[in-house]
DNA sequence: CCGAAACTGGACGCAGCGTCTCGTTTGCTC
DNA sequence: GAGCAAACGAGACGCTGCGTCCAGTTTCGG
């Protein structure tokens, strides 16, 4: 559909405007502005903002090492500290964060966009999880990476309390005791 | 500040028009109209929509028995799965979820909001669990009380999969193994 | 019964939406 | 390298909702 050219200046546009401002300004007149692109381009492709900002979020997990990888040393309780950490790596990522939480926003009155989402990277990323679970021999794997990520998204989302380092220790342990 | 009478009207007005559209449809505009109401009225109270469907929502928490009570029967795995079936119940109440969604997804961009939220709905609600898992014996009650709600929240807003008893069950077992 | 506070109704300029038209550029095919 | 379809830029369109303002009315406690 859109040029890769095209796709790639409204990716760095968006990229630009999710870091300077609050990301629920964001309009699809700003990003045809920032990006040099004419509104009909983006309508071509794109339905709302919400869904380039899917897209730009998706591109960007993408290149660097297609979504977070599960570690698998071979000692599980270490594995999950290291994934519980660059999880929040991520989630608190200056550019990532503010994406994934306009994403997160916009699923709650677009399914399709939900739909999406769960495809394309929650669930690559529970699979993952559970895979690595069921390696370590854990009884009901998807059971217990849903416990793993759940906390951890919830902490996020409702800003609860910062993460330290003492909260992933004790998450891995609760993780692990219930594993 | 508001009349007693303006901030029902427009509470009812909020909630009919949760129940009939989408709740991202949902304007200033059209609740003033539909509660008879002047926008001045409305901005000298709330400055945003978010604001008043937070403000329904607590209304409506409030006046059934004070947000959701925690059961103390003695049997806390028994409590538990009490407690996730009725948090259930009201996470997919029809006038409550998609409040619930607005609010949440509000609250990505605006702080106030999400602060507000954390200290009269969620708060109170984590720590009366938490309470609960004290009167347990339960090591670490607020690690805990993350654990058992996160995955329930994370499951809902995600839509990642139906609810069903049998996922009540594991999530509750998985919840007593860490404890 | 009087005054302050809360209200209605309507008007304002402005930003963004989503669609349209028209003329230009790009890049693939023969 | 000429030709053609697909993708694009520029900009105009009416419309909805925003947030603020004003002038006149109602409500209610002292």
């Amino acid at each position: 559909m859109a040029r890769e050219q095209t796709r790639s200046k409204v990716h760095e546009a968006v990229l630009s405007l999710a870091r300077e401002s609050r990301v629920g300004t964001i309009t699809m007149e700003g990003i045809a502005a920032r990006a040099g692109v004419s509104k009909q381009t983006l309508y071509r492709t794109w339905p709302s903002t919400g869904t380039i900002l899917f897209d730009a979020l998706l591109a960007r997990s993408m290149d660097a090492d297609g979504a977070i990888a599960v570690p698998d040393s071979g000692d599980l309780a270490a594995d999950l500290e290291l994934l519980t950490t660059a999880t929040i790596a991520e989630l608190t990522d200056p550019i990532h964060e503010p994406l994934l939480r306009a994403v997160t926003a916009e699923m709650q009155s677009d399914e399709s966009l939900a739909a999406q989402f769960r495809e394309l990277l929650l669930g690559p990323q529970l699979s993952g999880i559970s895979d690595r679970l069921r390696r370590g021999n854990v009884p009901d794997p998807e059971g217990i990476a849903e416990l793993f990520v759940g906390p951890i998204f919830h902490r996020w989302l409702l800003r609860t309390q910062p993460f330290g380092s003492e909260w992933v220790k004790a998450h891995v342990a609760h993780t692990m005791r219930a594993a």
